[in-house]
RNA sequence: GGAGAGAUGGCUGAGUGGUCGAAAGCGCUCCCCUGCUAAGGGAGUAAGGGUUAAAAGCCCUUCGAGGGUUCGAAUCCCUCUCUCUCCGCCA
């Protein structure tokens, strides 16, 4: 959510960064209505003065034993009009409430502009594509050779974007998973959670997916059902939901691995070979909590963070800046990490690193005390995968693969494979 | 699943219809005093919002959430959520 305050002084302006995004802010119409909302909310609260007042009295009134009749006669008609008063004020609030949930956050000036992900300007490049000196499979042919990647028997317990995984290749994800969880409490200073993966739609309203993004979510039946997180962002970043943070206690980094579950509505056509693209993948992801001062810093260090993973892997990848038109609804800069895929001979994205500055943390009330005034502010989130576990699954698949259809195994998962250096085939 | 108890400010904890945003204690901040010295005294100390260019001031809202009764609700009524205790069941 935008600051109020700012949309009231400044809705022009804020249309024109909006308007990059290809988000079309109608700033007249949302000043005609707080127009309105001032001046039901001076009325109603005058309202409410008064009756303060004469209840005040008529107590006062009543403890000297005087006769409360004509001050009670005085007030009459007030209840009415106060409820009428509230009733409006209500409706309008919610009706700029809706408006304010809606819009997406301001983008920092060196976003670029863009429209698609054509648009994205890399930032840096790490490694080199490697020459296998055969013709590259894709994690597809290489797992079902293997006889470990199973999409029909996904498909017959749950339908299509499912997969099921067996033998070293299922470990393979589970030790790719160990070994981020392990770099980043080791090296990187975060803390390891673990969290619900059923959620209220107040956490959801609170990252930003709710109310607008409803169809990419999976929710339960019932009168208050759960939603099924499509990242541990969720419910690790509403860890910091109501909560003021001491002075001294920021930042906070903060770990965690689950499977993410989105339904993938709109990407019909769109990677329906294989597992880029599930409707249930693990992922290591990542959380920041920082100073509203040091959330550009931060973002850089985080991106960084992603990115270890993939050179302790030694998986070639590039970082882009995503553009305008690119970047997600919460984001105000979001650097990708691509890693790059033998066999699909291009870089696909394996993390998404994100500086949503105070947009979430208005939305959930997560503030610190300012270490000067000592009084609340908004603090600021972070997050960003470190990494996809399924998408790195692929690119250790992809870029170790042997001739003969075996894997090798990275180095530094070595240890977590109980020392196999591959997986042979059969 | 059954029975019971509870939810108040950073914490403990009073408060069963009016002068209560709320006693007292603890904690914290500032000031004063000081060889009864890991002491004493004083003041301050919730959050959100409106009005304002901003501040001050003034006003509004909030005692788990929502609804109701009332001129007036922390206090009465209803619904819900959560926590705790006991029983049952269970990874």
């Amino acid at each position: 959510m935008l600051d109020p305050k700012l949309l009231r002084q400044s809705a022009a302006d804020v249309a024109a960064n909006l308007a990059r995004r290809g988000f079309d802010f109608d700033a007249d119409a949302y000043l005609v209505l707080e127009e309105r909302r001032k001046a039901l909310q001076v009325e109603t609260e005058q309202l409410q003065g008064e009756r303060n007042a004469s209840a005040k009295r008529i107590g006062k009134a009543k403890a000297q034993g005087e006769d409360i009749a004509p001050l009670l006669a005085a007030v009459k008609d007030l209840g009415e009009r106060l409820d009428a008063g509230e009733k409006a004020l209500q409706d309008v609030q919610a009706e700029l409430r809706d408006i304010e949930l809606g819009l997406p956050n301001l983008l920092a000036d060196d976003v670029p502009t863009g429209t698609t992900e054509e648009d994205n300007t890399e930032v840096r490049r790490w490694g080199e594509p490697v020459d296998l000196g055969f013709a590259a499979r894709d994690h597809i042919a290489l797992g079902e050779g293997l006889g470990q990647l199973d999409f029909d028997a996904a498909s017959k317990i749950s339908g299509a974007r499912f997969v099921v995984m067996k033998g070293p290749l299922a470990r393979l994800q589970r030790a790719l998973i160990q070994f981020m969880l392990d770099t980043h409490t080791g090296e990187h200073g975060y803390t390891e959670a673990y969290v619900p993966y059923l959620v209220k739609s107040q956490a959801l309203i609170g990252t930003g997916q709710l109310p607008k993004f409803e169809e990419d979510q999976f929710k339960t039946t019932g009168e208050s059902p759960f939603y099924l997180i499509p990242t541990a962002e969720v419910p690790v970043t509403n860890l910091a939901a109501d909560v003021i943070f001491d002075a001294d206690a920021l930042p906070q980094r903060i770990v965690a691995h689950t499977p993410c579950f989105r339904s993938e509505a709109g990407s019909h056509g769109q990677d329906t070979r294989g597992m880029i693209r599930q409707h249930q993948f693990e992922k290591v992801e990542l959380v920041q909590f920082v100073a509203p001062d040091a959330s550009m810093a931060a973002l850089e260090e985080l991106t960084g963070h992603a990115e270890t993973i993939l050179r302790k892997l030694e998986l070639p990848y590039r970082t882009v800046t995503l553009c305008s038109g690119d970047i997600g609804f919460g984001s105000t800069k979001t650097y990708d990490i691509e890693v790059w895929l033998p066999g699909q001979g291009r870089y696909r994205e394996i993390s998404s690193c994100s500086n949503y500055n105070d947009f979430q943390a208005r939305r959930m009330k997560a503030r610190r005390r300012n270490p000067g005034t000592g009084k609340p502010e908004l603090i600021h989130t972070l997050n960003g995968s470190g990494v996809a576990a399924g998408r790195a699954l692929i690119a250790v698949m992809e870029n170790y693969q042997r001739e003969d259809g075996g894997i090798r195994i990275p180095a530094v998962l070595q240890p977590y494979m109980g020392g196999l250096t591959a997986i042979e085939p059969v």
